[in-house]
DNA sequence: ATTGAAATCTCATATTATGGGATTTTTTGG
DNA sequence: CCAAAAAATCCCATAATATGAGATTTCAAT
């Protein structure tokens, strides 16, 4: 009922990449060994097989860090997954109106992905860069999503994070979330970085699931000077051009989100 | 002799991946099939992983695109990889004097990469970003890690590439690599694209292996009003540094490389 | 040169990946 | 809403191959 039958071999090869994490981007060979629990002729026939696709590369000291296909795939990732590709664009306007940073974060696995940002001046930086993840337990981007979620996975969601930042108790927090979605919109203050306030709108596909949210972030003293409801607004009415423009041609790839996002502009 | 035994399970999983290029971002199971000859059961086992680990994502018709796993490794890249690291800050100094395009190139396999890049404008974009491979066979930044190659490599390049851009003979190729050796960098005039320069020196390793280059390019009228000798002069400097950087500290991190290559600042 | 460590090789064995075909789930069309 | 088609998954016997102990070779440092 349980168990599903899945690939052995591929699950302990790529098992490889899950050791690299931001608090340990060098690994040796022996460690590994050790981590994984992998004979030794095992873990070198995985090594090189990682080697030779660019998976992983040699750091001096006979250690292996994370390799360029990343990049290259990183690369092709920005040009076809559909949110970044329609996204770039409209955070880019965004950004030009408003100060803070604008950024498009997705749901994958069990956490939040920055997958694209822009904001007008290089200080605007948030903690959460494009690529590293976020808990799903806080901020306004992450509550848009919870709150779209499948009615099971919120109760779910609701039970273990009780008496978290959205609520004192279960109930709380399912209420929390049904006006997040009765108002299509959420904000924090404070939530991820204290100082900072979020506003954040989901991302849906075309069965109302939630796939991402779009984002705007600023610190107080902007968000003071801000026109929260305009704020909203074209927050909102971003998020519904992007929904319609994939569901017309999910295939349209937006140059700016291939060379934008990878170039610093001083 | 020639053939080594490698791990064939995970060869296959891979293979998956290698499917995606910038000419086809999309694959349905069927077309997947028929191009790798695998059975109904066996791919879709292999795409259960991929898609479960986040290698791969669904898209819209029943098709795969690559996934958000590779922003997130993606990011660690920036974060470890040495010649990233080390060389951003660097490459933002560059863009600030210069005009054009300040970028490293990584050699990896057949073909270079840039894996960082800055410039002072918008306007002067590269028709190679970050991520995208560009081939072995021509520009400045090309032509210095073909001329740091070992004595071998050199030769078996002079052979295919005689009469290429570099010269008209093997003997051409390889006086030409020998004077960029003896110059320590290369200059190439529209070689990649037409009208752009582009200036280039190596970075190479303890052992003077080639890691990959530092190059800056622009069109030809910042060219004609910019000091190439400044310009040689900065770019050699440049990679003098990021080699000792390298040498005294492998493991040092620059922060500008997380979070300046992921934004899009206006 | 000498030593020690790291990486690779050999090969018998057990493990498990594989694909044909049946079955279930999902999507499409009426 | 239901029927039919397509897509995805399951089952399982078999062949294929991934695995690890130990020997061997390569590499690094002194």
């Amino acid at each position: 009922m349980t168990a599903q039958r899945t690939s052995g071999s591929g699950e302990r090869l790529l098992s490889i990449l899950d050791l690299f994490t931001e608090d340990r981007l060098v690994w040796s060979p022996q460690d590994m060994m050790t981590a994984l629990g992998y004979s030794r002729p095992t873990l070198y026939r995985y090594l090189r097989l990682l080697r030779e696709t660019g998976f992983i590369a040699p750091r001096p000291g006979g250690n292996f860090g994370l390799g360029p296909r990343f990049v290259e795939l990183d690369f092709l990732v920005r040009k076809s997954d559909p949110l970044i590709a329609r996204g770039h664009p409209h955070l880019a306007a965004i950004a030009e109106r408003f100060p803070g940073t604008a950024f498009i974060v997705q749901w994958y696995g069990d956490k939040l992905l920055c997958v694209a940002s822009a904001s007008r001046d290089e200080t605007a930086r948030t903690s959460y860069p494009r690529g590293r993840p976020m808990p799903l337990t806080s901020g306004a981007a992450s509550k848009v999503i919870v709150a779209h979620l499948p009615r099971q996975q919120r109760r779910r969601f609701a039970e273990i994070h009780a008496s978290g930042p959205w609520g004192n108790t279960m109930e709380d927090v399912l209420a929390a979330l049904r006006q997040v979605r009765r108002e299509g919109k959420a904000i924090a203050y404070g939530e991820v970085t204290p100082g900072i306030i979020g506003m954040a709108a989901p991302i849906l596909d075309d069965k109302q699931h939630p796939l991402g949210s779009l984002c705007v972030s600023m610190d107080a003293v902007a968000h003071a000077k801000t026109d929260t409801a305009d704020l909203a607004y074209t927050i909102q009415r971003t998020v519904a051009d992007i929904t319609a423009g994939m569901a017309e041609d999910p295939s349209v790839v937006s140059q700016s989100a291939i060379l934008g996002i990878t170039e610093v502009v001083i």
